[in-house]
DNA sequence: CGGGATTCTGGAAACGATACCATTTCAAGA
DNA sequence: TCTTGAAATGGTATCGTTTCCAGAATCCCG
């Protein structure tokens, strides 16, 4: 019964007509032998294509004799439904997609990692894309997306403010949802930090160390989230009545050194830094263990974005934490929301950290709280993690 | 098995006769509209379907005057070919299916970089999974990606020594490459480093250091990358008549202040720590600094896999660096090779590192070298990074 | 201006799975 | 035994695209 076609070594994949073609002497295995139709399980078991179909969507309305049998059947053939029919035939393809700027980036692929999470949870394919922050290739993915009918999609736009973009997802026959940035001037939905809350919130505990002179490394500011951070940073200094400092130049680690360096000898020197993005965190880090400036002693430094090895270094960085995994998660259930309908009146949304209002119903913006992760490098707990 | 089992409690998706119902009236865009086809824009153009269908594929054999029209009503119309249609028509779906045990592994992540990027450069679409390191969810994918009719495959096998994967990789119709871990057994293509000889030759330094007590930490053992820098660890201690020291314990900070802890009160306590992965790296360096161990002057460190922060911490980690982005490109690019047939004669693969035969014609195997970077902690470049 | 060679063009048959709907089977009650 | 409904099953149109093949339009030169 087990008609397994095939041969080795095909040079030729044509069509010939070697579909049930004896297994060849010297190959053990099935190799490059066309996949199997449901029809042909179908003709193998003696039974219609329908039939065959509700096995494999399941098995309801068919006698558990004609099952058993069908399924040996295709058990043995290695049938495999073929998507692309089933897509073309139905309005599901059980796909979404997502674009991020980098796949290698720690902190998105920790979110594409959860979404991922979801997608198979509603019985779903992620397919992951890179735009690099490249509003050219982002659209160029976008097609890609839309070519193989993904459901919905999850995006990071690279740039919030692009009308290309915007227009062009307000368009879409499938459900958008923006992650980690929004889509300025645009319905789409949109799950954020709130980085303004968290930039304010960090720096505020800053000065409540007593810092007097914050400046703040922005590192690449064009970014959404960044000026968003910006503007916590800034709300936070001016409520103080401090100083508001900001450096954009820092790009690496030479440029960090120098920035640092020039800063301490100037008039005013810093006595706390505070930093938007992990590289720049990282780079100041490098660059005040360098110019062997205790820290905090004789600098703090708090950085915006946890990473793995902030607790380990020494002194430990405190960081202002996102939640990383749950905007993954968050982003991805907003999106089978609408996938689904709106088939659930109430939409709650859990936030990150308890903080006065943190449920809303059925809400297309959805904002996360940040946590402050203090460790060493600002002052707290001066010795052990 | 396959999606077969799938959810019992179906909430019919029914299907209403919809399909052209005008935009609602309250959402500006037009929203949720169905796609629009390719026989939609022939009739529009008042071409025939083959004419449009040429115009997609490049508009060769299509007078120019039609050409401007039918590109025209496309643009109009925003029609995107449908995938599926393509796919079920002819038998490239343009898709490589990837799968790894993490999306948020940093190696992982940046290999799959890599070969998205050799995915593009030929016109196809990397879809990635993960297996969690898990040959149950492995297999699952591998099923969802052969359903999607992948033109090929990649995977980093959970479990190298795995007969059921072995079996179903050698069944398949498409074309198979394993990523840094082989398949045992198989006949499938694989591109892997060496890590026999990365870690034999890492050993070595250590041993040209001085160091006579030589401890290897293994973290978890069981993968076979592990097992190979084991091998290697072992032919150099043995070669040198040293001592054969493998610690397994470790697997999370805790468990590695106790073990080093305990090895330095011991009889016969290590002068250099072996490390055979990121995460026991890690773990050991905190260790160490938390036992007020110097670095390297009571122990040296050597870890196996380069990271991020490895040169910013004090004192920098030497590490046995692997060709993590060649690693995916040159998997990618043997996939294709595959894909594109015997096309190309000769393959060449170039290695990472000078070292001799490092060019091999029509390699199924390729064997990428590791290169070491020597920093602080091994003994090399006391001060600076 | 006419023949043959191009170049364009469109009709219709696939591709594989699904779902409507019609048909058959079967068991139990009358 | 006949009726009757439920359960099981299969035929077939359909999804949107490509491709084969044939037919129509156009061109080039003698």
């Amino acid at each position: 019964m087990v008609g397994i076609s095939g041969c080795a070594v095909r040079l030729h994949w044509h069509r010939l007509f070697v579909r049930r073609e004896l297994a060849a002497p010297h190959r053990p295995m099935t190799k490059r032998s066309r996949p199997a139709t449901l029809s042909e399980v179908a003709r193998e078991a003696g039974v219609g294509t329908t039939t065959v179909s509700r096995v494999i969507n399941g098995g309801e309305r068919v006698s558990p004799k004609t099952l058993a049998r069908v399924r040996r059947v295709i058990e043995a053939m290695g049938y495999m439904p073929n998507q692309a029919a089933r897509v073309l035939k139905g309005d599901r393809t059980k796909t979404i997609g997502l674009i991020i700027p980098s796949i290698a980036d720690p902190f998105f692929s920790s979110c594409a990692e959860a979404a991922q999470a979801v997608a198979r949870a509603n019985d779903s394919l992620l397919i992951v894309t890179a735009s690099h922050n490249d509003p050219h290739i982002e659209i160029e993915n976008l097609n890609i997306l839309i070519s193989h009918r993904a459901d919905g999609l999850i995006i990071a736009p690279a740039n919030s403010r692009g009308p290309a973009l915007r227009d062009m997802l307000d368009r879409l026959s499938v459900p958008v949802v923006a992650m980690d940035r929004p889509v300025q001037g645009s319905s789409v939905a949109s799950v954020v930090t709130d980085n303004f809350k968290g930039a304010r919130f960090a720096t505020q505990h800053l000065i409540e160390h007593g810092y007097k002179h914050i400046v703040c490394l922005t590192g690449e500011s064009t970014l959404f989230t960044i000026q968003e951070r910006i503007r916590g940073y800034r709300a936070a200094v001016e409520a103080a009545g401090l100083n508001y400092v900001l450096n954009t130049s820092i790009k690496d680690y030479k440029s960090a050194e120098y920035a640092i360096e020039s800063m301490l000898a100037g008039a005013n020197p810093p006595d706390a830094l505070f930093t938007l993005k992990n590289s720049t965190t990282i780079f100041a880090f490098e660059a005040l263990q360098k110019l062997n400036v205790a820290i905090p002693k004789d600098v703090a430094l708090l950085g915006f974005d946890d990473f793995e090895l902030a607790s380990t270094v020494r002194p430990s960085i405190s960081v202002v934490q996102q939640p990383v995994e749950e905007i993954g998660r968050v982003t991805a259930e907003l999106l089978f929301d609408q996938l689904l309908g709106t088939h659930n009146a109430s939409v709650t949304v859990s936030t990150h950290q308890a903080g006065g209002t943190s449920h809303s119903r059925r809400a297309q913006q959805v904002t996360l709280e940040t946590r402050l992760i203090p460790r060493a490098s600002c002052g707290c707990a001066p010795s052990t993690t």
